[in-house]
DNA sequence: TCTGGGGTCCTAGGACCC
DNA sequence: TCTGGGGTCCTAGGACCC
């Protein structure tokens, strides 16, 4: 497979971009769906899924809302109190003669474990179906299925990874089959929940051109208005816009999406590598101003991040914090070491010295993140079963502390980080080596 | 939409080096 | 010692995705 990434000569077709059969499998509403698993009296009722809907605990958003929960207007990010101005729960309902039980939902709290279990039994069927899989997120993944099927019957195949899904794991999914990752994702939303579409390679244009712009995956909120603003409503109208007015408006991503817009799209599907930082974030119920609150909820945070560090085996070279204060204005801040460690003593004590700055701020949410990662290869720290398999390179030279992996070149830099980098952490590096 | 949590990628400016 | 150009690294912020 000669993968020349060099330019296209005008008009002429893609003949890779052509052949190539990608599929994406998107979980509907997966966190409902996997409460009604374990809890099968849920099932054709309102689910809501979030933290935050206990008496007392109103911090929190709705992460998912079956469809039934939908139809009363409870949305996806959507703040756990409008939820339930629109949904009650159903067990206060049942106590409260004055609420229809008809209008009411059952509530329940995120927990993702028993969500990883489940997507682990969905991923491993996709690895049977497909030689490439690239996972994307708990509830989504491409495949790559070239090799496997034809487009004379790529909607049987779908069919059946579709119904191995239902049968074998008990969830709903919907598939998009297309002849790129873009339109696969757009194909694979268009009739959800339950869905599958395939779109041929004839069919891409025709398919995306009276989508509206917002569909378009990589064009959010922002772009959306920008694009409207000129004039641009539909994947249609970009496809058909003068590529150097997108070119003049949004620069290099002009280009990509005058492609997108036109189902063009030769990124390959490839297996996600490792993560790129680690991080995790709370918010508070209010504005905080008290110095040891922040500082308290900052300590835990950073704990938690050097913790999940460990546990997978990265090593870190930066770390920083995130400080969001009224209205909503995000701020960062980072620092970076002369070499990769793990220290969770030092994670906390940079993110409290980097929180310095925000002390006598008024703040809403707080987060510690570590990034510049890099793993010990043959670290097997054994979490997710099936991720060595997809990257035999990644260990080829045995432990090799000074390159992680192919994948980061970029991040392997040229001086080696030599002294700290290169033995163990020893555990003596302070705030004074700044 | 008045805002939860965990990510990715891109860009721009400054520091620094040659 | 008033001044050119190329390259990399770091930090901060923004847009976007699930």
């Amino acid at each position: 497979m000669a993968d020349s990434g060099g330019p296209r000569l005008p008009g002429a077709p893609d003949a890779e971009e052509r052949d190539r059969i990608v599929v994406h499998v998107d979980m509907d509403c997966f966190y409902a769906s996997c409460e009604r698993l374990r809890e099968p009296a849920l099932r054709g009722t309102p689910v809501v899924v979030g933290m935050g809907y206990e008496p007392g605990d109103d911090i929190g958003a709705v992460a998912t809302a079956s469809y039934e929960a939908r139809e009363h207007g409870v949305e996806s990010a959507q703040a756990v109190s409008t939820a339930l101005d629109r949904l009650p729960r159903m067990t206060a309902a049942r106590e409260d003669p004055d609420t229809d039980v008809e209008d009411a939902g059952y509530y329940r709290p995120v927990d993702m474990d028993f969500y990883e279990s489940v997507s682990g039994e969905v991923k491993a069927i996709l690895h049977e179906c497909a030689d490439t899989v690239r996972e994307v997120s708990i509830d989504e993944a491409y495949l790559d299925v070239t090799d496997r099927t034809a487009w004379e019957v790529a909607d049987g195949f779908a069919r059946h990874v579709k119904n191995r899904i239902e049968r074998e794991v008990g969830v709903v999914a919907s598939v998009g089959v297309a002849p790129n990752m873009g339109t696969a994702k757009v194909a694979s939303d268009r009739d959800k929940p339950d869905g599958l579409v395939v779109v041929t390679p004839e069919e891409v244009r025709d398919f995306l051109a009276p989508l509206d712009v917002e569909e378009i995956h990589g064009v959010g909120p922002v772009t959306a208005r920008e694009l409207r603003g000129m004039g641009l409503e539909t994947a249609g109208d970009v496809a058909e816009a003068d590529p150097r007015d997108l070119k003049a408006a949004f620069d290099s991503r002009g280009r990509e999406l005058y492609e997108r817009a036109r189902g063009e799209d030769d990124r390959e599907v490839t297996p996600k590598g490792d993560p790129k930082s680690l991080s995790r974030e709370s918010a508070f119920a209010g504005p905080v101003t008290d110095t040891e609150r922040k500082r308290e909820q900052v300590r835990t945070l950073a704990t938690a991040v050097a913790d999940r560090a460990q546990r997978e085996g990265a090593l870190y070279r930066t770390i920083g914090i995130k400080a969001v204060t009224p209205p909503y204005d995000v701020n960062t801040r980072a620092r970076s070491l002369s070499g990769p460690v793990d220290e969770p003593d030092l994670v906390v004590e940079v993110a409290l010295d980097l929180l310095g700055e925000f002390a006598d701020t008024p703040v809403r949410k707080v987060g510690v993140r570590v990034s510049n990662l890099s793993f010990a290869a043959g670290d097997q720290t054994s979490l997710d079963g099936w991720r060595t398999e997809g990257d035999p390179s990644a260990t080829a030279g045995e432990n090799g502390a000074r390159n992680a992996g192919k994948n980061s070149a970029r991040d392997d830099d040229p001086q080696v980080d030599g002294t700290e980098a290169g033995g163990r952490p020893s555990g003596q590096m302070t705030l004074s080596d700044f």
